[in-house]
RNA sequence: GGGGGUGUCGCAUAGUGGCUAUUGCAGCAGACUGUAAAUCUGUCACCGGAAGGUAUCGUUGGUUCGAGUCCAUCCACCCCCA
C-alpha cells in the first residue's frame, strides 16, 4: 500500500500541468517551433503522429517506432479499442501505455471520425451515435460522456472531444447544425473531464476539435467557440475527407488565424508530405495520418527522391538503396528490387520495411521543418522540398 | 498392340445445341488523408488513344438456322490391360 502511494505522488503532484512552449517562429510563414509537455516526456513540434488504431501501428513494433522511426507520440482509437480488446482488458493492464509497452506520448481520437466512415452503420442524434460494430454487428451507444469515460481508461495523454466529423461535400445547414452539435458534446466532454479524474496517476488534456466543412463563417465561429474553452490544445477536424488541397489550405489558413498563439494546434488526418509543410507553414503544429503506413502496405514509399510505387515492373532490377538519403537503417539495408519482390510476393517482411521506411521519412520530414524553424530559413526550404516531394518516379 | 479418358485466352477452372465463353490465381497499372483497408478498382486473345474492329475453346472436316458443346479424322497427353 505504502509503495503505491509513493509511486503515484510524483506524478500527480511534482510534475507541472501539462503545456505547451512556444520556442521559435518562422519570420517569413506562419511556422512554429514549440514543444508540449507531457507526463509522458516532451513532443517537439512540428510533429507528425504515426496511426495505430487498434494499439499497434500496423507492422512494426514498439522498439522500431521508437529507434528507427523516432516516433514521439502514438495514436490510438477509441472506437476499436473499445470493441477490442475491450475496456476490463485495458484496465487490467493499467491502460494503454503499459498494455502495449509504450512509455513515450500517447494519443487518442474519440471516434468522432468513426462517425463519418462508418456512415452506413451508425445513427446520430443529440444524446449520442449509435453504432453497429463492424466485428460482429453488435450495437454500442456512444455520447461525449461515454467517450470520456472510455479514454479515461484507455489513458492516453491527449484525449479527443467526441464530435460529428463531417464529409464533403457537406451542404451549409448540414455542416452548421452538426457544427452547432458537436460544440454542445464540447461542454459535455468538458464537464466530464472536469467530474472524473486520471486512473493511472497521469495527466490527460482534452483538445477540442473545430468543425464547419469548408464554410468560413462557420470555421471562424467554431474556432472561437474552440478557443473560448481555453483547452491545452486545439484540433482541426472535418478536413483531408476528400476536398480538394486549396478548400484545406484555406480552411487551416483561416482557422489557424483564430485559434490562440500560445496553444499547440493539431490538424487531424493530414496528410500527404507536401500538405504537411503547406500546413506547418500556416502554423500547424501536429498531423497524423494513416497515409504512410497504410500506403506503405499497398505499395507506396514516399522517398528523399520523390513517390515511388515498388510494386512497378520498373523497379524489379533496381538494386539500389530504397532511400539513398534516408535515416532509417532499412534504407541503406535492402534495395528497391528486393522491396518489390517482397510486396509481390506479399511477405510480411515487404509490410515492415515499407512502413519503417515511410514512417521514418515522415518523422525525418517535419524533424527538418523544425530544424529549418529554428534557423528561421523554413520557407525557403519548404519552398525547393515541395517539388521534390511531388516527383513521381 | 487393345481398351478407357482428357484437351477452353500464362496456370487452374465453368460451360453438353441458342446469341457479348465463367470464375480464381499470376501479370500490368491506378486509388488510398483523425485505419470496417496487408484493401479496393481497372485491365488482362489481337489491332486501336478511343469509338470500334478482327479472332478464338488441340487439328481438319461434317451435321445443324445455329457448334466450345453432337459426329468423324488426325495430333498430344494421362490411366488401365498386354
Amino acid at each position: 500500500m505504502l509503495i503505491e502511494i509513493h509511486v503515484s505522488l510524483p506524478c500527480l503532484f511534482f510534475n507541472k500541468i501539462m503545456h505547451f512552449n512556444l520556442i521559435q517562429t518562422d519570420p517569413n510563414s506562419k511556422a512554429r517551433a514549440g514543444e508540449l509537455h507531457t507526463d509522458h516526456g516532451v513532443i517537439q513540434t512540428p510533429i507528425f503522429m504515426p496511426v495505430g488504431t487498434v494499439g499497434s501501428v500496423k507492422g512494426v513494433h514498439q522498439h522500431e517506432l521508437k529507434e528507427e522511426i523516432k516516433a514521439q507520440i502514438i495514436l490510438g482509437n477509441t472506437y476499436h479499442l473499445f470493441l477490442r480488446p475491450g475496456l476490463e482488458v485495458l484496465e487490467g493492464a493499467g491502460g494503454l501505455h503499459k498494455f502495449i509497452n509504450w512509455d513515450r506520448p500517447m494519443l487518442t481520437d474519440s471516434g468522432g471520425y468513426q462517425v463519418y466512415s462508418l456512415s452506413g452503420t451508425r445513427k446520430i442524434q443529440e444524446e449520442g451515435v449509435r453504432f453497429q460494430s463492424h466485428l460482429d454487428g453488435s450495437y454500442h451507444f456512444f455520447t461525449p460522456e461515454r467517450a470520456i469515460d472510455i479514454q479515461r481508461t484507455i489513458g492516453a495523454d491527449i484525449i479527443m472531444a467526441f464530435d460529428e466529423c463531417t464529409p464533403y461535400p457537406c451542404d451549409y445547414n448540414y455542416a452548421k447544425r452538426s457544427m452547432h452539435m458537436t460544440h454542445r458534446w464540447l461542454k459535455r466532454c468538458m464537464d466530464q473531464m472536469n467530474n472524473t479524474e486520471p486512473k493511472y496517476g497521469y495527466q490527460q488534456a482534452l483538445f477540442p476539435i473545430v468543425q464547419g466543412s469548408v464554410y468560413k463563417d462557420l470555421r471562424v465561429e467554431s474556432a472561437e467557440t474552440i478557443a473560448s474553452h481555453d483547452a491545452i490544445g486545439n484540433a482541426i477536424g472535418g478536413l483531408s475527407v476528400g476536398e480538394p488541397d486549396e478548400e484545406l489550405y484555406s480552411m487551416t489558413d483561416l482557422v489557424c488565424s483564430v485559434l490562440p498563439k500560445e496553444k499547440p494546434r493539431y490538424l487531424m488526418g493530414v496528410g500527404t508530405p507536401v500538405n504537411i509543410l503547406e500546413c506547418i507553414a500556416m502554423g500547424v503544429d501536429m498531423f497524423d495520418c494513416v497515409m504512410p503506413s497504410r500506403n506503405a502496405r499497398h505499395g507506396m514509399l514516399f522517398t528523399s527522391e520523390g513517390i515511388i510505387n515498388i510494386k512497378n515492373e520498373k523497379w524489379a532490377k533496381d538494386f539500389s538503396p530504397l532511400d539513398p538519403n534516408g535515416t532509417a537503417d532499412v534504407d541503406k539495408l535492402y534495395s528497391k528490387a528486393y522491396l518489390r519482390h517482397l510486396i509481390k510476393a506479399k511477405e510480411n517482411l515487404g509490410i515492415q520495411i515499407a512502413t519503417i521506411h515511410n514512417l521514418a521519412f515522415y518523422l525525418e520530414l517535419v524533424r527538418q521543418a523544425r530544424e529549418q524553424i529554428m534557423q528561421g530559413t523554413f520557407r525557403s526550404w519548404k519552398d525547393q522540398m515541395i517539388p521534390k516531394l511531388q516527383n513521381r518516379l
